[in-house]
DNA sequence: GTCTATAAAATGATAGAC
DNA sequence: GTCTATCATTTTATAGAC
């Protein structure tokens, strides 16, 4: 089951989802945000959880292809970690809504999907943590505590959809450059 | 309706909701948490949105109270972010559970009460950018785009719930310390 | 591909016995 | 204060006509 109906739907229930979660958007409101009735839904997809799961791990796996191509370069610390940044602001502005249920949606995910989700993301993380851990022993970044950085820096990054959708004006590489200034080099004046 | 058993009503609700979402718990869910069937809890509380909504304003009227008294201080700008800083690790570690409800479930209140926490929220950012504002002018923090400054600090701010219930070993005072470098002054090596 | 009709289950909430 | 029984509504999903 493909095609461009199809991709439709899933844009709508990414935008939907976005705004009121997805155990609060029914199939009824899905259709009517597309002009039809929830009945016909079905000649597109297969259940309701199958597009909670298509949008979760679709961007799931771009995090953590990205996040490959990272790792396996060979460049210093500061570079990785810029990296990463840019690898969430470009998700963010090119897939604002998918990134709502990947944050706060996640968790209503159904087996297998679930495992390979959080599989993933704890992948990620990991792979965050080797980023900081070498910075830390190359003394190309500050000794502190490696959980604390990790997901103080995480958390804006994963927040980031929920205000820059609302906030115009700035641009997606003005964007990237003062998120890696706040992130990496703070705010108070030296 | 007032009393210790209900207490105990909204304590397991606001760690149900965190775990699964205000949506995904159903009344008998909660009930079969505290041992009895689900019309019993009736005999406590008036509705399920009564729940969520004594939950997030809770949590919210301490975030407003706690930033008015920042506001109000005559400090110097990195004293008036540590203080803020400090607030919301005071109460992360306090009422972790119930700040997932005001981060995630805040939406599914009802009005009034949605336009009584909306205000708040719009409020409480209000201050923290004033903060930031007059910290550029007086040339104690950087002079960086301020809606980048603010949500990426209340990001990690926000979300220190989420994993600081999963990570034990690090104190109240420790975690606010680190907080504190890793926002403030940022990670990589001067 | 969309519709109407409907099934089957789950939901928030109430009535009234004990 | 808790229970059983029940209601009204909403939910996801299917069957079959057009």
């Amino acid at each position: 089951m493909k095609g461009e109906r199809k991709e439709e739907i899933l844009a709508t229930a990414s935008m939907l989802f976005s705004e009121r979660g997805y155990n609060a958007v029914s199939m009824r409101d899905l259709a009517e945000a597309l002009g039809i009735k929830a009945a016909s839904l079905y000649n597109h997809i297969d259940s309701k959880k199958e597009l909670l799961s298509t949008i979760v791990l679709s961007v799931a796996e771009e995090f953590t292809e990205g996040m490959n191509e990272i790792i396996s370069s060979k460049t210093r610390t500061e570079e990785k970690l810029k990296a990463v940044i840019d690898l969430h602001v470009k998700i963010t502005v090119e897939k604002s809504t998918d990134l709502y249920s990947l944050n706060n949606d996640w968790m209503h995910l159904k087996e297998p999907e679930l495992s390979y989700f959080l599989d993933m993301r704890s992948c990620y993380e990991d792979n965050f943590r080797k980023i900081l851990k070498q910075g830390v022993k190359l003394k190309e970044i500050e000794k502190l505590n490696i959980e604390v950085m990790l997901f103080s820096i995480l958390s804006s990054l994963r927040r980031l959809n929920q205000w820059y959708s609302k906030k115009k004006g700035i641009s997606e590489s003005e964007l990237s450059k003062q998120m890696k200034h706040v992130l990496l080099k703070g705010i108070i004046q030296n």
